[in-house]
RNA sequence: GGGAGCUUAGCUCAGCUGGUUCAGAGCACCUCGUUUACACCGAGGGGGUCGGGGGUUCGAACCCCUCAGCUCCCA
């Protein structure tokens, strides 16, 4: 049977993930087998794919094919998330492209289009997913908006509010003025950027002198309502009790004193902006001042900022600088180096802002998750990530969980007065009705009722993730949930162990009493060559699906795992893929090289015999050390491991010591063990290259309808022969030597030549008619008589020898076998250094010692070869 | 400002308990080779004071101190 030049892979990688497809292999139910499940870190609806999902994905794909071949009940749930703000800032632009603004619009208006917009773009990537050849159960396939997830979120929601974790308050929140929204913390980036210091000049009240604040903000001195000194600072003793003006505003406003203020920084003096940040308003709040808001939600000023309502913060920065100083009240400007907070989604300053926002009281419920962390129970790969973990999780702040969108999670809370506590909590508005009228004692009526307009941030859906999948919120006690839970592995980008891994973590010991998982695995960013992030805006990341069709999936697969130990970024190079389609490629030539042979019945070459009892020990040793880095989630050294069998233990050496002459068939016995190591070969390979091992592995022998190799069994652990394994290395060297000696002298491979070997312990007896085949030899003699002239060989501590007759260049050999000998010499002298210091001797632990007395052995044998060989090429 | 980490070959990285595979791998590079699976190939080869300095030790890429450079997280 002859096989195609090429593997068609644009074709056949489809066609193999429909057979897939069509015969559920990836569909899993609970049975009696041990699960093993990963969930998805669920990407936003709208996305497309980019190349931290190719990275993240194939690595789960890995481990879940692995498991699945080594006989889990493997169950790899994927799905979508709603990503508020992100899809709600892209359905506005939409909109304002067709000339309609958000606020023309009505909350239904908005989520109609929202929503198409969802269906237009919304699993788009899950498709792409498929092209990369991700083995999800896509009968499970959840979104944080269905109604399954956003009954659960509503749920916890509730119960965490009828346990008092869960609370309304009005408090300093970070503000994004572009998208009009609040932002958790987390959200908010911190950026270096170079300032001014403004110096402005406040009149003290009754008085005809001034005193001096340094602020990088002086726009917000219209909510300014005191002004703050050190109560130990010398320098302004006399401003005690008094009370100052504050510019352009004309309000006067106290003069009081608190050491929160620093006596270094700027001068002393502090204006108080209870509104615009967060220690003035605790200032504030311990001397009861007065809160001035001058600030619009779009980061214009409002009436407060007099003849600058109307304008943007950062206008009336410059504008109201050349009043003070028209008004001869700013003092000076300096540069300064400072940082501000940034939204991470739409890059806006961020405006500390007082309002009425719900948060979740954190202290409590991430006590468990820190502790799990910190003992292992929940392990993250790799493990430095601990020590930024429990520091975040020591400090950590309760949680801002509404947002100011319309496209999220309708937060479930029913106002029906004006007071602050006239309002109920609860699923449906017909169980608020019941629980107001209860609470109010009146009798009101559903027209009496308004749902909160705010919505949930995404990250209260998505912390229930690997609950709500399996649906353990409303359903606590079904099958799936307590069969898939808690999960295997999450694979995820560290930028958000905070936002999400952390929470999932808190979720699950509150929800289900148990870790959500019991492995994080970290990845790294996937940078350009440049190590710069890769980014749309860059233009420097390439189009995943191109790469697929260039280099196959298989082979960008390969090459996203080459160089991505977890935890480390990716710097990503196209060439990597050409490294992994170069692998494919290698694989299926291989292919062609053994179903191109003709079989029949004679007796089984010797020298393929060995070979075939070599390759098994081989891979029972490689199996072992693949075992070892699956179990650390090295899954790139996996990969090298698998790549180097393949390459060259079983292309480059096996293959070849069983390939038959030119044109010669093969004995059945030899074929047939062939088969069934590539069989072997493609189950390892398999979670690197789905599509390849499935198609040669179809290819190797005839199969039913049904079949895959992705269930095949993935090989049993057992212990190699290792002093084999160590007598085809001293074979191999020996064949190396011959090699080495034809390219050095230009001897062809086609003439053959004699071997002379100076004791039979150079040549192990069981790969002698190996080392002919693969040497070309005429003979081999192993009577230890080096005769006449010839090219020596050292093969591990063993000297060989090619005879040359009159044709070698005795004086370029002797000149070799001196400076061999030379190095020899230089060798034992630093082994007998050390182990004639008493020191070394008496303190170090016999294993070493006993290392060092075979090295002078090994040496001083090497050295009298050599000496030997000197005389006879005289 | 506080914390964590990194620095080993041209590149990307291994190197686990200080000694046995201690200086490694893949790619890139150089030389030779179109013999019969594969030039997306084969055979062979060169290349590193393990960031600098100091210390502990019989012995240090590995432990300690110090300096320099880089990265990330938090405020």
């Amino acid at each position: 049977m002859s096989v195609s030049a090429n593997f068609d892979f644009n074709t056949k990688e489809r066609s193999w993930y429909q057979y897939w497809l069509e015969n559920n292999f990836f569909e899993s139910t609970p049975d009696e087998r041990k699960p093993y499940t990963i969930v998805i870190p669920p990407p936003n609806v709208t996305g497309v794919l980019h190349m931290g999902h190719m990275l993240n994905n194939t690595i789960q794909d890995v481990i879940i094919r692995r498991a699945r071949m080594q006989g889990y009940n493997a169950c790899w749930v994927p799905g979508t998330d709603h990503a508020s703000i992100a899809t709600e800032a892209k359905v506005v632009a939409k909109l304002k492209s067709e000339g309609i603004n958000k606020e023309d619009l009505n909350r239904e208006e908005f989520l109609e289009h929202a929503w198409e917009w969802t269906h237009k773009h919304g699993g788009i990537i899950l498709e792409q997913l498929k092209r990369l050849g991700a083995s999800c159960d896509w009968s499970r396939e959840a979104f944080t908006m269905d109604e399954a997830r956003s009954e659960s979120v509503i749920k916890v929601f509730i119960d965490l509010f009828n346990k008092g974790k869960v609370y309304r308050g009005y408090r300093m929140v970070n503000w994004d003025p572009e998208a009009k929204t609040t932002l958790s913390d987390e959200e908010v980036i911190h950026k270096d950027v170079n300032a001014k210091l403004y110096y402005i000049k406040y009149k003290i009240e009754g008085e005809n002198d001034f005193l001096t604040i340094a602020t990088t903000r002086p726009e917000t001195i219209f909510g300014d309502t005191a002004i703050c000194i050190n109560p130990d600072d010398e320098r302004h003793k006399h401003l005690k009790g008094k009370r100052a003006i504050v510019p352009v505003a004309n309000r006067s406003i106290p003069i009081i004193e608190d050491d929160y203020v620093s006596l270094e920084f700027g001068t002393g003096c502090l204006k108080v902006t209870p509104a615009h940040d967060v220690n003035d308003k605790s200032i504030g709040d311990r001397h009861g001042l007065e809160v001035i808001d001058a600030l619009n939600a779009d980061g214009t000023l409002n009436s407060f900022g007099l003849h600058y309502e109307g304008k943007d913060r950062f206008t009336v920065r410059k504008e109201i600088a050349k009043e003070l100083e028209q008004l001869q009240q700013l003092e000076k400007v300096e540069d300064y180096a400072t940082s501000v907070g940034t939204s991470e989604r739409t890059g806006a300053v961020i405006e500390p802002r007082l309002s009425d926002q719900w948060f979740l009281k954190m202290k409590e419920i991430a006590e468990p998750a820190l502790t799990s962390v910190m003992n292992d129970e929940v392990q993250l790969i790799p493990e430095k990530f601990k020590n930024t973990y429990r520091h975040w999780m020591e400090n950590v702040h309760d949680w801002n969980i509404s947002r100011q969108l319309w496209w999220g999670h309708q937060i479930p809370a029913y106002y029906y007065g004006d007071a602050k506590d006239d309002f109920v909590v609860a699923e449906t508005a017909e169980e608020a009705l019941e629980l107001a009228r209860a609470k109010s004692g009146k009798n009101l009526t559903a027209a009496d009722l308004t749902q909160d307009k705010d919505v949930l941030d995404t990250w209260f859906s998505s912390w229930l993730w690997p609950i709500s999948v399996f649906d353990g919120i409303r359903n606590p006690d079904n099958e799936d949930i307590k069969y898939y839970y808690p999960t295997q592995d999450l694979v995820t980008a560290p930028e958000i162990l905070f936002f999400w891994v952390a929470r999932m973590i808190i979720a699950g010991y509150e929800y289900r009493k148990e870790k959500p998982f019991s492995n994080v695995y970290l990845t790294g960013i996937v940078r350009d060559k440049q190590g710069r992030k890769m980014s749309k805006s860059l233009g420097n990341s390439p189009d995943p699906i191109e790469l697929m069709e260039k280099y196959s999936t298989d082979g960008v697969r390969v090459g996203m795992l080459l160089t991505s130990p977890a935890g480390n970024d990716l710097p990503f190079d196209e060439d990597l893929c050409g490294q992994g389609r170069n692998f494919s490629n290698k694989i299926w030539n291989a292919l062609r090289l053994v179903k191109g042979w003709e079989v029949t019945d004679a007796p089984q070459d010797e020298a393929a015999a060995s070979a075939i009892e070599w390759f098994g020990e081989k891979l029972k040793h490689t199996l072992v050390s693949l075992e070892d880095s699956y179990s650390k989630y090295r899954i790139s050294e996996a990969l090298m491991t698998t790549y180097k069998l393949v390459w060259d233990d079983f292309c480059s050496w096996f293959l070849e010591a069983v390939k038959p002459g030119y044109q010669q068939p093969i004995d059945s016995k030899t074929y047939a063990a062939i088969i069934q190591y590539f069989e072997e070969i493609c189950v390892l390979l398999h979670p690197f290259m789905p599509f390849i091992t499935e198609e040669v592995w179809h290819l190797l022998n005839d199969r039913k309808e049904g079949e895959s190799v992705s269930l095949q069994s993935w090989p049993e652990q057992a212990t190699a022969d290792e002093n084999l394994l160590a007598d085809f290395d001293q074979a191999a060297a020996v064949v190396n030597g011959i090699r080495n000696i034809r390219a050095s002298k230009n001897i062809s491979f086609k003439d053959q030549i004699e071997l002379q070997a100076a004791s039979s312990a150079a040549v192990p007896e069981r790969f002698e008619k190996l080392i002919i085949k693969l040497g070309n030899l005429s003979s081999l003699k192993l009577d230890g008589i080096i005769e006449g002239a010839g090219y020596s060989i050292m093969a591990g501590n063993h000297e060989l020898f090619i005879p040359a007759g009159d044709t070698m260049d005795v004086e370029a050999e002797v000149e070799k076998v001196t400076k061999d000998l030379e190095y020899q010499k230089g060798f034992l002298n630093s082994v007998m250094k050390k182990l004639s210091n008493e020191r070394f001797v008496n303190n170090a632990p016999a294993a070493v010692i006993e290392g060092e007395r075979k090295k002078q052995a090994d040496a001083e044998a090497k050295i009298k070869a050599l000496e030997e060989r000197l005389s006879v090429l005289g």
